[in-house]
DNA sequence: AAGTCGGGGGT
DNA sequence: ACCCCAGACTT
C-alpha cells in the first residue's frame, strides 16, 4: 500500500450504485444491434434466450432469423410439425431445446390464450425455461426486477466482487443470483441484465479480459487485487469417454439408386428423434481384439473384421442385412460427455443373384449362412421400399430439407453425395 | 451434486 | 488441446 492514498472503503450499496451507473452508461453507448433487440415481443425474447443457451451470439443470429421467419408467432410455432421445428434447429445442438420450446409454445396457446404470461412463476414453469431464462424473459420483455445469471454474469460478478466460490457448483449460481438481484438499478432490469452479459461477452472475457476499457475497473476487487486472470474459480469437467463406432453408407439400387439408408433415433436420449446413418457401438471386448494392430494404416484384414462385425451387429440389432463393400472414411465427433471415433463403410444390400452365384466374400458368407431365407425376404422387401426395419428410410439429396440430421451425419451425407456429384 | 444433452469459436 | 459459450433437466 502506498500510504499516501486513502483507500476509499465503499459500502456494498455504494459499490452497487457505482456498478449500475457506470455499466448502464457504457451499455447505452456500445450495445450491439441484435435481431432480438428490435422490440420487446416476449415470444421473440423467449426464442432468442432458448437459442442462446450455451451458444454464442454469432452462431445464433442466422438460426434466429430463419426461425422467426418460419415461426413468427407463438401460434405458428405451436401449430408446426415437430419435424419442421427440428429442421430449423439442425446443426445448432441441444435439440431438446427445440422440442421443449415448441411444447412451451403449445402450452402458452392452450393455457394462456397465446399470450406469454407476464408472471415469473408461470414463465418459469414453461418447458425448457430454467432460472436464467425465466429471469431473462421477465427482465428483458417485461422489465421486471429479476436476475438473469448466466456464465457471463457469474464471471463478471466473481471478478468485481472477488468471489472465490466455484461457479461449477449449483449453489454458487444461487448465491450470485441473490447478489445480482440486489444490485439491479430501479426501473432498468432489462438493460442491466443485458449490459452484464454484454460486458462479459465483449470486455470481461474468460481469457485476457479488457480491463483497460472496462467501465467498472476502478472498483473491481478482482482487478485491484491483480487476480482477474484467476477468476472465476471453476473446477474442471471430466473428459468425454471414448466410444468406437462403425457406421455405414448403404447405397440403394433400382428405384433407390442414388439414395442412402438412414434411420431415426429414439424419442429420448442423445440426439433424440434426429435422423442418422446406421451405426453400431463396438463392444469393449471386441475392441481389444480388433485393436491388436496399432499401426497407422489399417490392414485389409482388420477392415474386413470390422466390416464383418458391423454387418453382424446391424443384423442383430435392427434385423438389417447389408453387404459391406469397402472402408470409406473416418469421422470424429466430440460431445461434452462422449467422444465418438467412427469408421464408416460403404455397403449395399445383398442380392439373391450374388448369393446364388457365389459372388460373396468370406465375411459375408458368415452373415448369410444364418439363413438364405432371410436374405431372400429382405431383398425383395427392401427393393420395394415397403418393409424396411422400423425407423429406417431411403433418402436422396433432394429430400434433405425434410429430415433433420445432427451435423456429424449431415457432413458425412454431403461428403458422400458431393464426391459422387463431382465424379 | 453429478451426469446428460451439441457444436463451434477463441486462445 | 483446452476452455467456454445469454443452461436445463434428470437421477
Amino acid at each position: 500500500m502506498s500510504g499516501t492514498e486513502l483507500e476509499q472503503e465503499l459500502s456494498q450499496a455504494e459499490l452497487a450504485a457505482f456498478f449500475g451507473r457506470e455499466l448502464l452508461g457504457w451499455y447505452d453507448v456500445v450495445k450491439r444491434k441484435l435481431p432480438w433487440r428490435i422490440n420487446r415481443d416476449p415470444y421473440r425474447v423467449w426464442v432468442s434466450e432458448i437459442m442462446l443457451q450455451q451458444t454464442r451470439v454469432d452462431t445464433v443470429i442466422p438460426y434466429y432469423e430463419r426461425f422467426m421467419q418460419r415461426f413468427p408467432t407463438v401460434q405458428a410455432l405451436a401449430e408446426a410439425p415437430e419435424e419442421d421445428v427440428l429442421k430449423h434447429w439442425e446443426g445448432l445442438g441441444y435439440y431438446s431445446r427445440a422440442r421443449n420450446l415448441q411444447a412451451g409454445a403449445r402450452e402458452v396457446v392452450e393455457r394462456y390464450n397465446g399470450i406469454v404470461p407476464d408472471d415469473a412463476a408461470s414463465v418459469a414453469s414453461l418447458k425448457g425455461v430454467g432460472p436464467y431464462t425465466a429471469g431473462a424473459i421477465m427482465s428483458i420483455a417485461f422489465n421486471r426486477s429479476e436476475p438473469a445469471v448466466d456464465g457471463n454474469v457469474m464471471r463478471v460478478l466473481s471478478r468485481f466482487w472477488l468471489l472465490e466460490d466455484d461457479i461449477a457448483k449449483p449453489a454458487t449460481r444461487v448465491k450470485i443470483e441473490k447478489l445480482a438481484r440486489s444490485i439491479i438499478p430501479e426501473g432498468r432490469a432489462g438493460d442491466f441484465n443485458q449490459a452484464l452479459m454484454e460486458l462479459g461477452a465483449l470486455v470481461c472475457t474468460p481469457k485476457s479480459p479488457g480491463c483497460l476499457t472496462c467501465p467498472v475497473m476502478e472498483h473491481c476487487a478482482g482487478r485491484l487485487a491483480g487476480r482477474e486472470a484467476e477468476l472465476p474459480i471453476k473446477t474442471k469437467a471430466k473428459p468425454p469417454r471414448p466410444e468406437w463406432r462403425l457406421g455405414v453408407v448403404v447405397e440403394g439400387s433400382g428405384e433407390n439408386a442414388g439414395r442412402v439408408l438412414v434411420r431415426q433415433r429414439p424419442d429420448t436420449g442423445l440426439l433424440a428423434r434426429m435422423w442418422e446413418l446406421p451405426h453400431v457401438l463396438v463392444p469393449k471386448d471386441a475392441e481389444k481384439r480388433l485393436r491388436s494392430d496399432k499401426s497407422e494404416a489399417e490392414s485389409e484384414r482388420e477392415q474386413a473384421s470390422l466390416a464383418d462385425l458391423l454387418a453382424r451387429m446391424l443384423h442383430e440389432e435392427a434385423g438389417l442385412l447389408i453387404r459391406p463393400l469397402r472402408h470409406w472414411t473416418k469421422a470424429e465427433h466430440v460431445f461434452s460427455h462422449i467422444h465418438w471415433h467412427m469408421d464408416v463403410f460403404e455397403a449395399d444390400l445383398p442380392s439373391i443373384g450374388a448369393v446364388a452365384s457365389g459372388d460373396v466374400n468370406a465375411s459375408e458368407q458368415s452373415i448369410l449362412a444364418e439363413g438364405l431365407g432371410l436374405v431372400a425376404e429382405a431383398t425383395s422387401s427392401y427393393e420395394g421400399d415397403k418393409k424396411l426395419p422400423s425407423g429406417y428410410a431411403w433418402i436422396g439429396p433432394e429430400a434433405m430439407d425434410t429430415l433433420a440430421f445432427p451435423n456429424l451425419f449431415l457432413k458425412l451425407l454431403q461428403q458422400h453425395w458431393g464426391i459422387k456429384g463431382r465424379g
